[in-house]
DNA sequence: ATGGACAATGTTTTT
DNA sequence: CATTGTCCAT
């Protein structure tokens, strides 16, 4: 196929640029994956690049995907070899190969950030440091921060005494990681740079494998990935990246949108290519999201069109409260679903916080509608996945202490908090890890070992450690889905988990949902498995085609598209968050968070905000978010929930101020389709309009379909073609 | 070792 | 309010 046919003009500057620095400043919409695939395809199939010397990076796994069926689509079989997934992931594949010349072995784990916890916990412990004054989520975001600026704890900046006791607990963790054999999350990248930096003859062996390197979001990158970057592309200096500052949302994280910038002047010669053109908005939404972006300041303006047409105004709507809002929602849904102006499916709920999912999913339970949540609960986070999860890694690699640690004593099997510490003491002492002690008791020739415990604790201690000893036999000849059986039989974790109640029905159902996975890894083995597991999230699990609505935060909206998006909770404090109100650089932040959210829409957008909110137990009055006050009126139908229906207990005070004008605009709008107009729908195929209506800002069209017959449909939602 | 009572706490979360 | 963690009594 042709590569380009389809493009626009500067899509195909893009993916024609020539070799050299290339950046893509690729506003909402703007077919920015597209450019991406096809550049890989281009560079494949036209200037036949071997697929080998490609490196393209993602942040999420699920892009990742996206991005490699896309291009298997464009090319088929040609691109094999091609380098293609999340920095992580291409980090920790390195990190594996060149493990000789780092301070821990190629079958290292990767903590993940509840295990990070307990090593800050276990770190402060050892320093006899409060938890309380030193809120291990608080160390945990200093070090993480360190480590996303590749400051190591010997560099750490002590202005303050705390800071001294921050670097101390830093370089403690940082101990205890090496000792389990085990990274974090930032330590892949860290660590990564840091092989490439001490080893140029490595550094060089990637940097003249990797003759194009993409990135994807690269306004997401945070300084160890900028730096990372730059040293895979020191030897042929082609590199490709796509970014958008204006959806840079994950500043919290460390990410750094001004990286941008950083890599036009640290590459003079960059090709800079600016897509505007916006395929996925009505020019109703762009306008109202670009009202919003433009008072950012010090961006570079881009000015998004489409040619989707102007479609309806976006709609400003005021609810009583938080309550009769998620309402509101509910109905507006049911309602164009019962008219057929859309489908479940088309729909998106989206808020700044997960707690504001709540109401959302009780009204929708009321109304006996299904939905899906984005986020919240995390399959690999839960306690009986990881539970299993920790059992693999400790056989895998037993001087894992923050998985022996949680497994010891699940279920329970006698080894309590004195055992463990007598265990944990001895094995201090001699100088080994927790596992090696067991294993060396459960392998027989305990003698000299027996003598440092307490009678009781010997048996409890012995059978596990005899335990794990002979998983680890098992651990070459069984299939990760073997290993895995054998060990929840060992340990009767259904008995433990099925306790008769729904939840422990659930929780075996997770295991069983693991283990399905496991499956999957017969071939790849233990250590594959337990690689994805650690670097999978869980959009991934989620199930994509359910047609129902979707709840979701704005964060996780990113990279998505809806039809019809209903952004909830406009309300200062929430939007912008009251955390943020300090600190300009977060406040910008919020308002591209805003942003992100308004461009997601496709057809429709519906800006709702509560009068009052209960938080925390009361509802008091809330102030609409400051952000809608750049919206200009002009673009907006404003309309409120009539307040008689919904009025919670406390509304006396409050709901006086009442204008019951209802500001509809009375504009009239021409009818597109006439009677005996033949039609064509993406789902209902070819058509005749019998009849049609203008109603509400909308068009109503009955039509009559070859295929399903008669249906009602809203002009506005219905993709409807005319056919000559 | 386990469950129950109380206090503390309360963004966003790609890997 | 509702969830989470901590402490204490069994």
């Amino acid at each position: 196929m042709d590569l380009l046919a389809d493009l626009n003009l500067q899509q195909q500057q893009a993916v024609m640029a020539g070799l050299g620095p290339v950046l893509v400043l690729a506003g909402p919409g703007s077919g920015k994956t597209r450019v991406l695939t096809r550049r890989i395809a281009y560079l494949i199939g036209a200037m036949a690049v071997r697929p080998y010397q490609i490196l393209a990076v993602t942040f999420t796994n699920k892009a990742a995907r996206e991005m490699e069926s896309r291009v298997a689509e464009l090319l088929g079989e040609k691109t094999r070899g091609l380098s293609l997934g999340t920095f992580h992931a291409s980090c920790a594949r390195i990190l594996r190969r060149e493990a000789e010349h780092l301070p821990f072995d190629a079958n290292f784990v990767i903590f993940d950030t509840d295990d990070q916890l307990s090593v800050v916990n276990r770190a402060l412990e050892d320093l006899n440091i409060d938890p309380k004054r030193y809120r291990p989520n608080s160390v945990l975001a200093a070090i993480s921060n360190a480590k996303n600026e590749l400051i190591l704890p010997d560099d750490f900046p002590v202005q303050t005494y705390r800071d001294e006791v921050v670097a101390r607990v830093y370089r403690r963790y940082q101990e205890l990681l090496l000792g389990s054999n085990a990274l974090d999350f930032d330590d892949l990248l860290l660590w990564s740079v840091f092989l490439f930096e001490n080893n140029p003859n490595v550094r060089e062996k990637y940097a003249r494998r990797f003759e194009h390197v993409l990135v994807d979001e690269f306004q997401d990158t945070n300084q160890a990935q900028y730096v990372l970057i730059k040293q895979l592309v020191s030897f042929h200096r082609n590199f490709f990246v796509v970014g958008d500052t204006d959806q840079s949302i994950y500043g919290w994280r460390g990410a750094d949108y001004r990286n941008l910038q950083r890599l036009e002047q640290d590459f003079p010669d960059t090709q800079v290519i600016i897509l505007e053109q916006n395929y996925r908005s009505t020019q109703s939404i762009l306008d109202v999201a670009m009202a919003v972006i433009n008072q950012h300041p010090y961006r570079i303006v881009k000015n998004l069109f489409t040619e989707r047409g102007q479609g309806q105004r976006v709609i400003l709507h005021e609810t009583y409260d938080d309550r009769s809002e998620a309402d509101f929602v509910v109905e507006t849904i049911a309602s164009s679903v019962a008219r057929q102006q859309a489908e479940p499916g088309d729909f998106a709920v989206m808020y700044r916080t997960n707690a504001q999912s709540r109401l959302l999913e009780e009204a929708f339970l009321q109304a006996g509608l299904p939905y899906k949540l984005v986020g919240a609960q995390r399959f690999y986070g839960r306690r009986e996945v990881k539970d299993v999860v920790a059992y693999l890694r400790l056989v895998r690699n037993p001087q894992d202490e923050v998985s022996l640690m949680r497994v010891i004593n699940t279920p329970t099997r006698g080894i309590g908090n004195k055992t463990v510490l007598a265990l944990r003491t001895y094995a201090q002492k001699i100088n080994r890890s927790m596992g090696e002690v067991l294993l060396e008791l459960g392998a027989g020739d305990p003698a000299k070992t027996l003598e440092h415990f307490p009678g009781r604790a010997i048996a409890a201690l012995t059978a596990f450690g005899e335990r794990l000893h002979r998983w680890r036999q098992m651990l070459d000849k069984l299939a990760p889905v073997n290993l895995m059986d054998l060990i929840l039989e060992d340990i009767g974790y259904q008995t433990y988990l099925d306790d008769g109640t729904e939840e422990g029905r659930e929780r075996w159902e997770n295991v069983l949902e693991l283990r399905r996975l496991a499956a999957e890894f017969s071939e790849q083995g233990l250590d594959a498995f337990l690689e994805r597991v650690a670097l999978v999230s869980d959009q991934d699990t989620l199930e994509a085609n359910a047609n129902v609505p979707t709840l979701l935060t704005l964060h996780a909206a990113k990279g998505l598209e809806f039809r019809v998006v209903f952004i909830v909770g406009l309300v200062d404090g929430m939007l912008p968050h009251s955390r943020s109100f300090d600190d300009p650089e977060a406040m910008q932040e919020e308002r591209r968070l805003f942003y992100v959210g308004i461009t997601r829409a496709k057809d429709r957008l519906y800006l709702v905000y509560p009068q009052n909110r209960s938080a925390y137990g009361f509802t008091e009055p809330v102030e609409p978010s400051r952000f809608l006050d750049d919206i200009p009126l002009s673009l907006l139908e404003e309309s409120r929930t009539s307040q008689s229906a919904q009025r919670s207990s406390r509304a006396d005070m409050g709901a006086t101020r009442w204008q019951t004008s209802q500001s509809r605009s009375a504009q009239v709008i021409e009818p597109r389709y006439r009677p005996g107009m033949r039609i064509y729908h993406p789902v209902w195929a070819e058509g005749m309009v019998l009849n049609s209506r203008v109603q509400d800002d909308d068009e109503i069209v009955d039509i009559f379909f070859e295929k399903v017959g008669l249906k009602r449909v809203a002009a506005s939602l219905a993709k409807l073609e005319i056919r000559p």
